[in-house]
DNA sequence: GTGGTTCTTTTCCACTGTCAATGAAAAAAG
DNA sequence: CTTTTTTCATTGACAGTGGAAAAGAACCAC
């Protein structure tokens, strides 16, 4: 086994090379011919781009399986070689930090948690760093070089200078990430809003491979939405898209703490659900766990509150795909804890919303756990690392 | 004067020809300097990209004018020599077809109306194809070759195979449009829905000029929205997107005769408004300009309807502007006749829904006449007679 | 004038990806 | 059992593209 060089050189220098890659880890185990027919590039300049790649060990030959097509020559499976890279990937929550080490597949090898104790950038940048060094120290053991940390955070984030804007959970005002955790650590860094980084990595990994058009909404605390139109995930022309939490779906709807009334997040995020279920049950519910309960035990009221909240979602939903059309929308978050008591309404709403071809889209629902998150933060460094060569449309 | 060449050689067959002829003809006379820095190409081969294509007349430099620096050598300014090709573009509606004819900078050179006696295809398309002789006999005085024609309808329509998919407004469903009409002139032909090709001239020439994220809001008697996202304009997977007169602004507001409650078409646009006015004010009014002058002459009931549907449109642009953060909403449409009506209500209803950044997004009213729409159709055709690369973000 | 600055062009040149031809490996056909 | 067909993969020649560097051009300031 040879160790780990120097300095890894970056896989793909080229267009093709970036293309050729992608492809590869995103659908799989693929033959050249696949590859080129789904990149649109001549076999010869694929070959020419795979070659480089297996020299360097990112890419493999599967020597024992082969494609064989129905007449002609059997074809070799070309698959990317997760474990000749490492990458860590971070998510920043309010009570903790969720890091995960993962290969070049970005499939997870090590995930850690670690308590917060205080929001401000001087409690958790420490935390942060030292984290990344326990990974880093994890990684030797793998002899193999760690190539980019990808950092999630949620709220405005400017990813091009790798600069937290404003998060308003954390608290946090331009707090240059990159640069503090790239100097810190030596490594590139990525810093990237935590529903993006999640999306990216649905669309590199997970259920959104091969669309051209999907949304990912995560609901839980906050209700959250990456976009990804035409390939490319959707950043809006001041950093910020997705806010779905915010569209007001019944101007006769509660306040929200934004000012505005009937929000979806102030119906159906976590605690708008616990406030309501206290509210219509009068009983002491101290968790979104106990709300949850009392639900299902069957209590009509916490059930209400429960359609009531899948109503919002689906309307929500239904908006996003008049609006954009897009092929899926993947719904995830911890809040489908809670699924079983809003799907149906979830889809009615949907159902009802959605406008002509539009109800085409497909609707599914997909828990992701929180270590997820981190994986898509070192998603987002690993795109970083590939290069910028995505498939279009 | 040379006579125009038998056969009109495609301006820009490299990426960068067109990515710099798209610069120019955008961002209007520049220098091959700025044009280097705005493309992010080299000097050199901004020089050799502009070369070839003066050669054939497409751009000019401007000798009278140069832009001086306040030190260096004076820059010539490049600019399209828009009398060098012309377009034709098409807006069907129910009532008419609106026709133009258009230089290479997509000013209108002619503009036709001519009357719709059916909305069948049967019907319409030989009334088109007439149109489009008439509009070439008038070309040939140019002494100019028309190089595209674009045809620009409501509804879906797959750009790319050129078909009708299907147009509510005209009961069209599956009609190839771009198959009969290049058949039937043997030219290029670009079929598009039309909101969509008024994004594109708003793109190119309008106000969307220089902006990668911006939304077209139109209102009149239906409500559309084209978007543009990462510099691209959005058609979604099932070609079908900005369906914003469907977006269910109250769960408890008038049923709308697509099934659902409280869509902003049903409350804003020219029937509903008519509609609301009748029913509150119990007057005879019968069109939309009787029941603006109605609410103009004071008559509060029919004002509070205006007042609603102003409510309704800003709090579904606030929606869109919710999910996708753009940079900028032009709000444009024969319903900005009412535009004082309810300009108010429009701007304090986004103002409420825009959360956060979104809110930094600019909202302007455009008042475009109907041969925009046809002008948009030409647009479509010039954007697929320079070629595919735009710039992107 | 001379030097500095900016715009523009020219002359290489590295590089990319396509083309067309070739070889390889299997199934189908005779 | 050979030949043909089909598909996959590779090779080498090649045409185009766009970049780097240098040179030229045109102007201002001194």
């Amino acid at each position: 086994m040879c160790p780990a060089p120097l300095h890894e050189t970056v896989p793909a220098t080229t267009p093709a090379a970036s293309l050729v890659f992608t492809t590869v880890l995103s659908h799989g185990p693929l033959t050249r011919a696949e590859v080129a027919r789904r990149t649109r590039l001549s076999p010869a300049a694929v070959t020419k781009a795979v070659r480089p790649l297996m020299e360097v060990g990112y890419l493999v030959e599967d020597l024992d399986e082969q494609a064989r097509p129905a007449i002609g020559r059997p074809a070799n499976l070309v698959r990317v070689d997760g474990g000749r890279a490492l990458f860590i990937g971070l998510k920043v929550t309010g009570d903790e930090i969720i890091a995960v080490l993962t290969d070049l597949c970005c499939r997870i090898r090590v995930a850690r948690h670690m308590a917060l104790t205080g929001r401000e950038p001087a409690a958790v940048l420490p935390s942060l760093l030292a984290m990344v060094q326990e990974l880093l120290t994890e990684a030797e053991g793998f002899g193999v070089r760690v190539c980019g940390l990808g950092i999630a955070v949620s709220g405005d984030v400017d990813r091009v200078d790798g600069v937290v804007r404003y998060s308003p959970f954390l608290d946090w005002r331009d707090v240059p990430l990159a640069d503090v955790a790239a100097t810190a650590t030596g490594l590139p860094v990525t810093v990237d809003n935590d529903v993006r980084a999640l999306t990216v990595a649905e669309q590199w990994f997970g259920a959104g491979v091969g669309l051209s058009d999907f949304a990912l909404v995560t609901v839980g605390a906050g209700i959250g939405c990456g976009l990804v139109v035409g390939g490319r995930v959707v950043s809006g022309a001041h950093g910020v898209a997705g806010e779905i939490g915010h569209l007001s779906i019944d101007p006769r709807g509660p306040l929200c703490h934004c000012g505005n009334q009937g929000c979806v997040e102030g119906i159906a995020a976590d605690p708008a659900i616990l406030r309501e279920v206290r509210a219509a049950t009068g009983k002491p519910v101290a968790t979104a766990a106990e709300a949850l309960e009392l639900a299902r035990g069957g209590d009509p009221l916490a059930r209400e509150v429960y359609a009531r909240a899948g109503d919002a979602i689906g309307r929500a939903i239904g908006s996003v795909v008049n609006v954009l059309g897009p092929e899926r929308v993947i719904i995830s978050g911890e809040g489908l804890a809670a699924y079983d008591l809003f799907a149906e309404d979830i889809r009615t709403a949907f159902t009802r919303s959605a406008f002509g071809t539009a109800a085409q889209c497909d609707l599914m629902t997909r828990p992701l756990p929180f270590e997820e998150w981190a994986r898509g933060a070192a998603a987002t460094a690993i795109q970083s690392f590939i290069g910028p060569h995505t498939p279009q449309d």
